[in-house]
Order: structure tokens, then sequence, then C-alpha cells
DNA sequence: TGGTATCTGACATACGTATGTCACGTCAAT
DNA sequence: ATTGACGTGACATACGTATGTCAGATACCA
């Protein structure tokens, strides 16, 4: 009943232990036939290596660095408090972690920062920058070092990352819509959609969603086309007063993404949009607030404890070779309102 | 930079190694000077116990035990299976898990099996019945004999718990509250409450939750008393039926617990009902289908594998006497509707 | 001062695994 | 028969911590 050891398996399979060490680690210089009772006995007895006590022999230590996008961001700074939370939590766990902030509207000097980077020191990274075909050579030479890289908020479907860490953002679109729909109960009109940029993935994917949930579940409901506002606030004012008049059946607000901030001050701003739904992205210090003051009926946000957690435990589990838990690993996508505000 | 050990702990305090080791595992025969040496070093330093290496020389494993209430209950089953899962998952890390049924209905049969566990064979116990002043006496007892304990699920307030891992059902109730006066916009009307036992803590403080939120921001929604049905599928037929009758004016259900199943079947006799907005609790194959087939407008959920997750951080926290990452352990209030269901 | 109870340090062994050294086989090619 | 390549086992050391033994130091009291 207790857990086999190296010994064990030697004991088993009737060879030494430095045989056990040479199959177990993948080395050279076995005859096959003793290759495969080592095998036969690691099955029969159902041995696992002590990650623990290998670790502890090996002086192991996991460096994992963060790439974030810089600038200032709500989200972007919750994740970053998140990694330093994480980050002083595990250091028991022989993991050392770091943080880089890339200029990510910059393919080029992304990639110029990806490119310095000394890959002998690393053993695994996450990245959260747009894709381009520049990040994903990036991508795939960090790779070809040896180091495991998993794509981090954004995913990077075209690039050979390990995994992705996130929510499926079409998921994501079509919640807001559902929300949108079900808080617009029998009523007609339509919702404006705003978001900084379209450039990034994540906001087209997420109006896409929305776009299929309310053409099939709530036809009454019309999406304006996207407003973008390029980290322009004067942008989304202008934007909102323009939808106040034109559109007379303008119900609700959906923010798709970074900016939540601006549309805000703009929503104080004029009295006549008091009534309308809005649902935001994204729990920040931000959203938060304005959940509690009813400025935002619902926010769609990811747990960033959870996307950090779980991008640390999947670098960790590509370096041991472990399988990962995938239910585990699903990030949620959270509903969140003023009342299970956490 | 990198990580001290005890040697180096020994060496900047200038005592030997068997100090520090009496220092730090707190036991006798250290002189007051030189146990404060120690700690000044261990605070200098930064040290902290490398808990697996600790853990490899002890010879340590966890032993936990689950109490579960035990009778066909399709939330209780998916939290059993999420206790199998995460007790695979976590056999390299030391610990065992075990899980046994009570019959909660019973406290005194409850007591009973708790009294027979050997105590000499665990290191902490999560337990999820009802509170009785029986239960009461037999967690103080447990815990005398020094095995840890954690409130599961449903809180123990005036036990001496170690810990409570869930959610806060206040706050539950009011996110359902919230939700249904979303839901439900510009309409006034009444609101059947449905439950299989107000018996459970939980199902009253749901209550309360769903009654302030309702009184105090949507007060133009009715909330009727609670309908208990005590495992009989007829009563909420019957109630169901009379509801629809006399309530002309009925909006919504609030299905706040256990019997999800037998009010969805008493709903899909009654084609009149086919209209109200439901809501209910728990995530569970009944409740995931409904979703899906759209008979339910939003679930609100605990995520169980983080429920048993936490449990089994907390109790292994408690083990190592190290503190807990309280952000990790909150327990979140999970909105569901058809889109970001998991 | 002697006796004794209380502290302290040096050292050894162990946990499960990794890794290195070295000698000793076996077998085929020279 | 000699060489060399390959395969193997025995053994040692290490990781950071726990725990035990025991001799010796120190402090305290009479």
């Amino acid at each position: 009943m207790v857990k086999p050891t190296v010994h064990d398996i030697a004991r088993e399979a009737g060879v030494s232990l430095s045989t056990v060490d040479r199959v177990l680690n993948g080395r050279t210089d076995v005859r096959p036939k003793n290759a495969e009772r080592v095998r036969a006995a690691v099955e029969k007895l159902g041995y696992v290596r002590d990650t623990y006590a290998a670790n502890l022999a090996k002086q192991r230590r996991y460096r994992f660095l963060f790439v974030l996008p810089e600038g200032p961001n709500h989200f972007v700074e919750t994740i970053a408090a998140a990694v330093h939370e994480a980050a002083s939590a595990q250091v028991a766990d022989r993991v050392d972690v770091e943080v880089m902030f890339v200029n990510a509207a910059d393919p080029h000097a992304v990639v110029e920062r990806l490119k310095q980077l000394n890959l002998a020191t690393l053993d695994g990274v996450a990245i959260m920058v747009p894709e381009t075909p520049q990040v994903r050579d990036a991508i795939a030479h960090i790779k070809s070092a040896g180091v495991y890289v998993v794509a981090f908020v954004s995913d990077l479907p075209n690039s050979k990352c390990d995994h992705f860490v996130g929510i499926d953002n079409f998921s994501a679109g079509k919640t807001a819509g559902a929300l949108l729909g079900r808080f617009l109960r029998n009523e007609a009109g339509s919702i404006l959609v705003v978001t900084n940029s379209m450039v990034a993935r994540d906001s087209i994917e997420r109006r896409f969603g929305l776009d299929e949930v309310l053409s099939r579940d709530f036809p009454r409901l019309k999406a304006l086309p996207t407003v973008e506002f390029h980290d322009d606030p004067q942008r989304i004012r202008v934007t909102l007063d323009h939808a106040v008049a034109d559109q007379a059946d303008l119900k609700a607000i959906y923010s798709m993404g970074s900016g939540n901030a601006a549309m805000l001050d703009a929503l104080r701003e004029n009295a006549q949009l008091s009534h309308l739904i809005v649902v935001a992205h994204d729990l920040t210090a931000v959203t938060r607030q304005a959940l509690l003051d009813d400025e935002i009926d619902a926010v769609i946000a990811q747990n960033v404890g959870h996307l950090v957690r779980s991008a640390l435990r999947v670098l960790r589990a590509k370096c041991d070779k472990t399988l990962i838990f995938e239910a585990q690993e699903q990030i949620r996508i959270e509903i969140i309102v003023r009342e299970n505000l956490y």
C-alpha cells in the first residue's frame, strides 16, 4: 500500500538502481530487454516519481517569466499584482517568477525584447501580446531553446505554444449577449458596443459572440457597429452623445475591454444615459466601484488569481512532463453583479 | 539570493544545528537568549522551511477525510466525484483522501459515525452536515485529538472549526435576488420560492439574502413564502399548480437548493409556467441540461472542484502550520447561464 | 565547592531521487 | 587473442530537513 520507490522497481525488475535511473531519465546504454523489464515493473507497482524529492536532489528551481503589455491599463495592473502575489506564495515551491513589460502596440519592439531574453536562465514564459508573424517567430525561437511557452489571456492560435491560459472570448461575448438579452426582457432597441481597439483579437471574438447570441436568441436587440476610441477619452464622449441623439431606442452599452474608465466618465456626464443597461469586461478597481455605485449592471470577468496560478501550474507541469489537470485549468467566464462581488 | 537553509541560520545565529532545530520545532531545553538569536536569524535571512524536504525526512503523509451527507442528491454526488478526482491527483503530494457518507438527517447517527473514527489515523476532516449540539460536541472531540476540522459547504459557526470552506449563502441569496430583479426589469409580480427543506441553514440564509435585495432594490417584486417539499415530488407539483392559479402575477421561480429535478419535472407538466424566469442553485447534471434546454435562466453555483481543492489546501496549511492564502481560498458565488456553462 | 539540572554542539542516519565514478562483464570486430 | 564499444552493477555523495545519541558546557542552588 505504501508508495514504491526506485529501489522497489530495481528489485522487481531484477536490475540495478543505475539501470532504473537510466530508463527513467531516458539515458542511453540500456539493453532493450532490460528497459522493458523496468517499464513493466513501473507499471506493475504503480510507481510515480516523487517530484519533490527529485527536485530536492536536482536542486531544481523553476524560473518563469510573464511578458505583459506595458502602459496604463487597469486590467494588466491587476494581473501584475496577482503575479507578484503568486510569486511570493510560490517561493516555497522552488519557483522564481519575473515580470517583463513590453510595448504590445509595437510588434518589432516586442520581438526585440523577446530576442534579448537569456533563454538559458529560463524554464518557461507566459506571454500576453497580440499575435503577429514576428511574435510567432520569436515564440518558435524561444521554444527551440527548450523553454516552454504559454499564451496568456490572449490566445496565439497560430504559434507553437504549449498551452493557452485564458477564457474563450467568443463565449465571453455570447455571455454578454445573453445577459443583455435577459436584462432587456421583452424590450426592443439598440446596443452601443465600445472598445479601445479592435486590433486585439479578444475584442473581435467577443463581438462575434455577441452578434451570434443576439441574432439567434434576441433578434429584437440590435448591436450597433463597434466604436473604437484608441485611447482618446474625448472620442467616447462624442460617440455617446451622438448615439443618444441618433438612436432614440438606445437601451444598453457593452464595453468590450480596456477603456471602461473613459466609458464611465462619459456616462456620468450625460444624465440621459443613466437608465441604460451597462455590461463591461474585466474586474478592476474601476469596474468594481462602478458595480457598487450601480453604474454597471454586470461585469464579465476572468479571475486574475486563477489565470496566474493556472499559468504557473501549467508551466510546471510542462517542465515536469506531467499531465495537466484540465478541469482545474479551465478558466471560468465569471459574471459579476454587485451582490457576488469579491 | 539563494534560499537560506537551517545551516545558514545556525551560522548566522552562532549556534548549532541542533539548537536551530529545537527552536524551529518548538522543543524544550533552549535558553531564551539563543532562541531569540535563532528567531532573529530566521527573520534576517528570510528563512522558510522547505516543507517538501521536511515531509520527505519525516515520511509524512496527510490523511484527510470528507464526511458527506448520504442519500440521492446530485450536488453531493458531484462533490464526491470531485473529491475522488482530487484524491488521485494528490497522491503525488503525499495526501490520502477518504470519503465517508453519513445520514445527515439523523444527528445521532452522524455523531455515532464521527465517534467511531480512528482519530489516530487522521490529520484532518472536512465535514458537510447540518449543525446540531451533538455535532458540535463531536467536532470538539475530534479537535481535542489534534485533528483539524473544516466546515465544508455548510458553515458550522458555533463549532470550533479551523475554517469554513464554502460560499456566503446570504450573498448567494442576494445574488439570486439581483438576477431576478434584473431579469424582470420594470415588471411587478411575485416570485415562488421553493426548497426541499428549510432545516439546513443554507436555505434560511439564502432566503434572507433574497428578501433583503428585493425589498431594498426591487420592491415591485414580492417573494412568496418559501415552499418546502420534503422529498415529495408530488408536493411541488401541487404547489406550482396552486401558485399559477392563485397568483396571476407569478413571474419567477427561485429554487434554493436540492430538489431541482422535481421542480423541473413539475414545470414541464404545466405549460402555463413556461414563460417564468427560473433561477436555481447548484450546477449538476440536471441543472446543466436544464440550462442548455433553456428551462433555467441562471444557476447560482459554487465550483465543486474549487471547494474540494480549497478544503485540501486549508487542511494541509493547518497541518503544516503555514498561513493560508485567503484570496485563493475565497469560494466564488458563480452565476452561470447557458453561454458560460463549463 | 560540589553537585545537579539545564543547555548545547558534534555527529550520524534517514527520507527518495539524481548523478557521478569505476570496475567488470559480454560480444563483435580486428 | 587482443581491442574497444557497449551494458551493467556497486557504491558514494548530495539535496534540505528531521531526529536521535551523547558527551560536554553552563548555570544554579545548596
